[in-house]
DNA sequence: ATGGCAGGGCACCCCTGA
């Protein structure tokens, strides 16, 4: 089976590609969505289930929202991140085929000295106080999603453009080496990989014909579940669509 | 040093994203 994050920037724009993308790939059992930003009463469910598929989600007005499609079941749903408060519908949670499955739109936090910043890093902390805890109960554990980190220098097409910045601050970047401290393994490193592989080009600047991007959406696995990864692929593809995601989905293939 | 593109809300300009 494979299991697949991206970061859509608006369902409503990008459904029909997220259909499309399905349609062609009929082997991801599971995909989660972040930045779907609807609330949950506009969501598409009947559109999506009418293409065949289970679907649950989380969202609300302009911002944020999470969701998970997948081709079997999606049970023992938990939305967010239980005892940390926040109106921000960032985290879905669910099992799928057995594996556990942690969709995460992981705060940007702007700037190192906006307000946002340390809500990012104390989001990023009950996240993980969370993903230790349903570890206990489910160690096939997978977490997808924009991290909005890009874990090392080679994941910045240019580094001195980034440095000082959100994405790339050492606080950041310790928290995302707190994750791998759990166990968790950073799929996509687990093979060879082509140099400068990003997975997020701005809009701006012609940056995805010059592939100025990052990689900062992640499929990270719990140590139990890396041993059954064979494959972790970055698809540019949708990127070439007429009005792209500025993210592109990353793959994992579990046998 | 700044803005550049895109989406959404809401009203035609502003906020946010990364």
């Amino acid at each position: 089976m494979k299991i697949a994050t991206w970061n859509v920037n608006s369902l409503k724009v990008r459904l029909p590609q997220v259909l499309e993308w399905l349609a062609t790939h009929t082997d991801i059992t599971a995909l989660c969505l972040q930045e779907t930003k609807m609330d949950d009463p506009v969501f598409p469910k009947a559109e999506i289930e009418a293409a065949g598929f289970y679907v649950e989600f989380a969202g609300q007005k302009t911002y944020n929202g999470v969701a998970i499609i997948a081709r079997a079941p999606i049970e023992n749903v938990i939305i967010n991140i239980p005892n940390f408060e926040d109106p921000q519908k960032r985290v879905i949670t669910a099992t799928v085929n057995g594996i556990r499955l942690i969709g995460a739109y992981i705060p940007n936090g702007q700037s190192l000295d906006s307000d946002k910043y340390p809500y990012k890093l104390a989001w990023l902390a009950a996240l993980k106080e969370f993903i230790a805890e349903e570890l206990k109960q489910h160690p096939k554990l997978a977490l997808l999603g924009d991290y909005n980190i890009a874990p090392e220098d080679r994941d910045v097409h240019d580094i001195k453009k980034w440095i000082g910045g959100v994405l790339v601050s050492p606080a950041e970047r310790a928290i995302f080496a707190d994750l791998l401290a759990l166990g968790l393994v950073d799929s996509f490193r687990m093979f060879e990989q082509a140099e400068k592989a990003f997975s997020w080009w701005d809009y701006r600047g012609f940056s995805f014909k010059k592939n100025a991007g990052l990689r900062i959406d992640h499929i990270l696995l719990s140590s139990t579940l890396a041993p059954q990864c064979i494959a972790c692929e970055i698809d540019v593809e949708p990127r070439k669509n007429e009005r792209p995601s500025d993210h592109t989905p990353v793959i994992a293939t579990l046998n």
